[in-house]
DNA sequence: CAAGAATATATCGTGTACGATTTAAATAGG
DNA sequence: CCTATTTAAATCGTACACGATATATTCTTG
């Protein structure tokens, strides 16, 4: 059994790799202007769907931890975008909230949305359609990264 | 015209940005006991398609630039994966080439891709109709933040 | 109720990404 | 031919991701 070489344009890897790449670079000047970064901006959306969430509430919906999590969120109250406290009825959880200026920043999320909707292409439907498919398939590689 | 709040499942940039994680997630620890990361398997992989290239052409393949290669030319270079040398021929020029340590994990490629195409999905035409779809998206995005 | 286990953040080190700038070599135009 | 421009890498600073570890608080169990 013989394999043809390896071809970069073979790897669902690297072309998740390279979009997510682009994505960022496109979002890049459009979150510029309010001094955000693509991250920032996810904890944001995250906050304007549910305000006041802990740490590893933001973590689970972002599939990330601390680690990454308190630096970021660190600069973003820097920022006065959010605030963070310590949950009085356990204090060893932190709860993270919005602050006028990341509550004031949803009202250009639709610009910035459409933007980007926009370069990534004219069938709102296929869209939609890859977007779940992307979903369906990150769920499957993160349950296996669990294992 | 009133739009529902935004949620983080709405976004396809959301999605291939947790897919992208997780497929990082995934590789670490196969590639870890390589002594490789991610993008460094990238460019042996890009390296085991043509070798030889200068740093441009790999950051046309990767779609990276030199403030993100050169240093991890570096490391791989440090690591005897590959060689760094100036072109005779035009001494702005670096030619990047395989050393044998990278050349030789080219028989492990086969091994991690069925790892990570075990993780991804059990169809395979879904999987690589998925990457197709993919692909264009990263080429119209990349080609929208040209402009 | 005190000692140990579990939980929630935080810290640290390494390795990307990328905008902005720098350096060095090649090319073009006068 | 000699300077101005262009091109190719490299450098620098900032901000993620994440494994490993540390710290502090709560829970558990004897």
């Amino acid at each position: 059994m013989t394999h043809r070489p390896l071809h970069l344009d073979d790897l669902l890897c690297f072309a998740l790799y390279s979009a997510n790449n682009a994505m960022g670079r496109l979002y890049r000047p459009l979150l510029s202007q309010y001094g955000l970064t693509y991250p920032q901006y996810l904890v944001l959306v995250a906050l304007w769907q549910q305000d006041s969430q802990k740490v590893n509430d933001l973590g689970s919906a972002l599939n990330l931890e601390s680690n990454t999590l308190t630096p970021l969120l660190k600069r973003m109250e820097a920022a006065d975008l959010i605030t963070r406290k310590r949950n009085p009825e356990d204090e060893r959880s932190v709860i993270v909230s919005l602050a006028a200026k990341g509550l004031a920043l949803q009202n250009e999320a639709a610009t910035i949305s459409r933007c980007i909707l926009d370069a990534a292409g004219d069938d709102l439907a296929d869209l939609i359609s890859l977007r779940d498919k992307i979903q369906e398939l990150a769920l499957r590689l993160n349950a296996k990264s669990q294992t």
